[in-house]
RNA sequence: GCCAGGUUGCCCGAGUGGCCAAAGGGAGCUGACUGUAAAUCAGCCGCGAAAGCUUCGGAGGUUCAAAUCCUUCACCUGGCACCA
């Protein structure tokens, strides 16, 4: 598990770029040096899914469960009730039943990127809901709220930019107190002196940090790690790549999430290595070197979409996805390759199907498998020159597959620009 | 409860009776160049072959004509009050 040297988590986060802010390094240092500490994160169910950019607190719980820690996986089931104010204003609540089911499937996904067992450094994973769920207005009020300033509150980022904005609900200025006595609750039950989170939870940990001190008269640690940006700095998810990347296969597929990072720039990869996996410096520097003198290999690329999808999705699925991407991508003969091969491949894109009796045109092929979103934008990309079937360029709108473009008689390759591909299965 | 402001396409945001399928920006898509990269340039970006149709929170109305006016409902925001 431990290099031969075994280098401090600190500076390991450190060299990766994981470090954002945090309380007292060398007092977290020391007390990281003494034994098994325990440390938590926490997810609130605000989506179906995790997305990539959840991975990296995730994967730093992991990192320091590697190094000799106890991770606490929490699933936010009462502050998923309540939202994490935002800049961009209010949130409207989700109603108790999504919000629950939500949290099945986050903690599921949760459960997964950390390791069980009977250890010190066994994960454990919490519900804040537990303890929250029972607690009394009254209670609440007078056990934590007392313990919070409105005006250092009123102080936050987040809150001043609400005020000056379309204001905030109380509801929402509360969520502080919640998160702050989830760090309490774990100090309390778990003895868990440090909770990571991404920089935007700085202050919510923070506001922990700060009750434990108040209440138990002990110290805490915080420490958050930047959020994940591309190329361009714009936040991860939020706008790259169409959309976010979530983890469900149901939601991104193993395929497209593979593509996603297999696609992304040579700076971005790199940097992404970095965040997203466990290879060491050495492992890096080689990468790094090769992308540099040979870019057009894309191993840099390759490492990560590979890495990341086995991660997510597990060694069978890489391989199904690889030998996918391998198949259908770009030159190769399409012909020659096995029906079983292709059927494979077939199982991991988009398909659909159509008869052949019908006489579908490269129109109704694009929108029948979902690569066109429309007639009038299927018959665009024909137009902009970006329909393929087989690998050959497709220009009239009115083209129709005859049986010997069939594939094992019975398969077509589509392609809508560089690299969205799709099957169809031709009937009779 | 009252008064005021707001709700526009994936996002932000202009638009206060016709010239609006709706400015602009971002995101996205295609092409060129390449390395399934970046940067850059060009085109596209509601549905429809077209006629035309559906869209500006929901419903209804005024008008030859509504994103724009009126009514009403919902939600958001700000302010005031009430519950003493």
């Amino acid at each position: 598990m431990m290099g031969p040297v075994s280098e401090h988590i600190l500076d390991e986060l450190s060299w990766r770029g994981l470090t954002a802010q945090s309380t007292d390094l060398d007092a977290l240092r020391r007390d990281l040096s003494a034994g098994p500490l325990t440390l938590y994160c926490g997810f609130d169910p605000t989506a179906p899914s995790l997305h990539a950019g959840n991975l990296i607190p995730l994967l730093g719980l992991h990192r320091f469960q590697r190094a000799g820690h106890r991770p606490i996986v929490l699933a936010g089931g009462a502050t998923g009730m309540i939202g994490d104010p935002r800049e961009q204003g209010e949130r409207v609540m989700n109603s108790l039943d999504t919000i629950a089911e939500w949290g099945v499937r986050i903690r599921g996904q949760l459960e997964r990127f950390v390791d069980f067992d009977d250890s010190p450094t066994g994960a454990v994973v919490v519900n804040n809901l537990d303890w929250t769920g029972p607690t009394t207005v009254l209670e609440f009020l007078r056990d934590v709220g007392k313990h919070f300033s409105i005006n250092s509150m009123l102080s936050r980022e987040t809150v001043k930019k609400r005020l000056d904005a379309d204001g905030m609900s109380f509801t929402e200025f509360s969520y502080l107190l919640l998160q702050s006595n989830d760090y309490l609750e774990l100090f309390r039950r778990h003895g868990c002196t440090l909770q990571i989170g991404g920089s935007d939870q700085w202050s919510n940990i923070l506001g922990g940090v700060d009750l434990i001190r108040r209440v138990e008269q002990k110290p805490a640690h915080a420490f958050t790690m930047p959020l994940v940006t591309d190329a361009e700095g714009r936040k991860f998810g939020k706008s790259t790549g169409g959309g976010r990347v979530w983890l469900d296969p149901a939601m991104t597929s193993p395929y497209s999430w593979f593509q996603y990072f297999l696609n992304v720039s040579d700076e971005t990869a790199t940097n992404y290595l970095r965040l997203f996996t466990f290879l060491d410096r050495e492992e890096l520097a080689a990468i790094d070197a090769d992308t540099a003198e040979r870019p057009h290999l894309r191993t840099a690329q390759r490492r990560l979409a590979e890495l990341l999808t086995t991660l997510v999705h597990g060694d069978k699925e890489t391989q199904q996805v690889t030998a996918a991407s391998q198949a259908l991508f770009g030159r190769g003969e399409l012909r020659e390759l096995e029906l079983s091969t292709l059927l494979a491949a077939f199982q991991e894109i988009p398909t659909g199907q159509v008869r052949l009796a019908d006489a579908p045109t490269i129109v109704d092929l694009l929108v029948s498998t979902g690569l066109a979103d429309s007639r009038g934008a299927a018959r665009r990309t024909v137009k902009e020159g970006g329909a393929y079937v087989n690998n050959a360029k497709v220009t009239d709108e009115e083209w129709k597959p005859g049986r010997e473009d069939l594939l094992h008689g019975r398969c077509l390759v589509l392609r809508r620009g560089k690299r969205h591909t799709a099957g169809v299965e031709v009937l009779d």
